[in-house]
DNA sequence: CCGGACCAGACATCCGACGTATCGGCCCCA
DNA sequence: TGGGGCCGATACGTCGGATGTCTGGTCCGG
């Protein structure tokens, strides 16, 4: 195996093993290298791998550190990744949160807070009538991220965040600029919403489901 | 922004783009350096962290190339990933893990072969009476991972795959060697398979919720 | 006491050289 | 002529050192 894995592998080691916990401070590029018995060079391969999956944070002129280790931190990496994925396989993406978008909301219902679900509801009135493509793309992304947050489940969140990055709903939104798909789907958050205010979790979690469905539906008909 | 940073963008940007795709050889590392105006030490940071989430695959003596970009190749990388969280967070991984097994398995109910069914069988059967850990482990994985297979959705199995790695499992399993546990674990894995072979989807969703919420409650009362 | 200049430490980047694995063509030997 | 091994070209792997740049803390003057 090639020195700069073997880095890799041992600095994971190193987290894993506890001997560096969140926040550490590693120690300076050249005592780090010649510990591991490897050139500066190398070494800086390894943490700069570690260090775009945010496992690593390295400042410039401080140090490097090991990151909080967050669920929603580790998981943002998956968000870098599925960027990569082509668009015929969004179908795939959206079965997955077809599944986990109406437990997730189901989850919410008890506990998301009136206060939310005003902000919430104040943001989708806020939408005036002629949306742009950008508009539509970050209330979608803004409404669905405030109910999954309120899962209370830090996993699930940061799932869903990376399976439906910008890029993702952007392939999705760019297809569903007909005028009436927009409406229903708008319509649909609306009764997300209200399902959710009477804290109904089956209704909430149908009309999740029949949300995404919609949509799938709508992708699915056309090429 | 640093010019590694930079690198990694307009590598990543060149795949989206389609001007790179699968299996194509990169420029090799003088000229791309060259051409994207960076020396070759800091690009080849930026190509070894990109070959760590298994978007591109150097071969020594033979050059650089884009991976496949399966679903499966990328989500990949989340297992290493999730192999850097504390203990702490596995009720919340298990979470997830119980809102996607039950559909995955729901999925895979008219899909699965009868050849997979008995393959899997036969794997239940070959488990010795007294069995270690690392064999647990091994076919739990097994089990799961060949009826997620036969969803027929790459993302789900990939994000299944991740999201219960050895390590997670590991970590579940050296709590349950108590006697009953395993043999109450392995009593609902052949009830999963019955309701499979007879084809009922809904009673091989509950089986498989049943699963994991009695592997979540045995961890939830045992610190 | 406060603010700005200064300085030491640590990462950022580059260069050039040498080691090593791979591939493919050339040559030799049946 | 067909096959197999040798060998060099090619490309990645690793290294050491030099220099730039940024950050944080210290020290001094107002």
């Amino acid at each position: 195996m090639a020195v700069t894995d073997e880095a890799i592998e041992k600095i994971k080691g190193m987290i894993v093993s506890g001997a560096l916990r969140p926040g550490d401070r590693l120690p300076k590029e050249s005592e780090l290298a010649a510990e591991l018995g490897l050139s500066r060079n190398s070494l800086r391969e390894a943490v700069r791998a570690l260090s775009l999956i945010r496992i690593l944070d390295v400042r410039q002129g401080d140090g490097t550190y090991v990151t909080s280790l967050d669920p929603q931190l580790l998981l943002e990496a998956l968000s870098f990744v599925v960027d990569f994925h082509r668009d015929d396989t969004v179908l795939e993406f959206l079965a997955v949160r077809r599944i986990l978008e109406p437990a997730a909301t189901a989850l919410a219902c008890p506990r998301i807070s009136d206060a939310e679900l005003d902000r919430l509801q104040a943001q989708l009135d806020a939408l005036g009538p002629e949306p742009s493509v950008e508009e539509l793309v970050a209330c979608d992304l803004e409404f669905h991220r405030g109910i999954v947050q309120s899962s209370g489940n830090s996993v699930l969140r940061s799932l869903l965040d990376g399976l439906s990055g910008p890029t993702t709903r952007a392939r999705v939104w760019r297809g569903l600029t007909e005028e009436d798909a927009v409406s229903r789907t708008l319509h649909e958050h609306r009764a997300i919403l209200a399902a959710l205010r009477d804290r109904d979790a089956e209704a909430a979690r149908s009309w999740a489901t029949v949300h995404i469905a919609s949509v799938e539906q709508w992708l699915r008909s056309t090429p």
